[in-house]
DNA sequence: CCGTATCCCGGGAGATACTG
DNA sequence: CAGTATCTCCCGGGATACGG
């Protein structure tokens, strides 16, 4: 989202610093929807609906260089590319099971 | 951040529920400050330091919309609000935990 | 299938000045 | 102190077309 400031104290907040790295506006649902499993370029863009290829593509490529996912590319014809959660990545599906059981709550009550 | 899409089956994510509630840039930094008790308007415009009169004063009447914090205004000169956490804000402090703790992770390796 | 290359746009946020 | 009132700017993201 934006670059993590410090504190008048000259450390960084470790809230503000997630918050900057799954910030984006469809960051999270990429990691959650690789959360269960290994996923395709176009596997993706049909789970997301509503985004547009641009944008899925960068953000995979900032969730990849930021080692969140990691990219398996394969010499074939037509291309296969898989996209995958990195141990980095696995440790936000705390984050974000956090997430849907707050989000569970509101749309029951 | 903008508002929750529908599933193909109809339903909605809980997760990107979650993520339309505290997606804004400065929505989950205000409620981590809340979290440690209430505030007034200037002792947030310090600890959240870079931010706006006007954007504070957008967020705040969001999130006090959505029933998230309460403010109490008392007739007083100079005038005084404070801010609170309301229950459904409260709720809110465990993501904002789980994303400190991997904040934390992140900044420490 | 898996992406780039363009062009374009809206709205969230910054800076600043001002008021009750 | 606790906000509004303007104005401006920027860039994340949408739509679309095309390329390896």
């Amino acid at each position: 989202m934006e670059l993590t400031k410090s504190h008048s104290d000259g450390t960084v907040c470790p809230v503000a610093c997630t918050a900057s790295i799954i910030g984006g506006k469809w960051t999270l649902l990429i990691i959650r929807d690789l959360a269960s499993g290994l996923k395709r370029f176009h596997q993706l863009e049909r789970s997301l609906s509503g985004i547009s290829p641009k944008t899925l593509s960068e953000r995979l490529r900032s969730l990849e260089e930021e080692g969140i996912i990691s990219r398996k590319m394969y010499a074939e014809v037509p291309p296969r590319v898989e996209y995958s959660l990195t141990e980095k990545g696995q440790d936000l599906v705390a984050v974000i099971e956090c997430m849907r059981s707050y989000g569970k709550r509101w749309l029951c009550k």
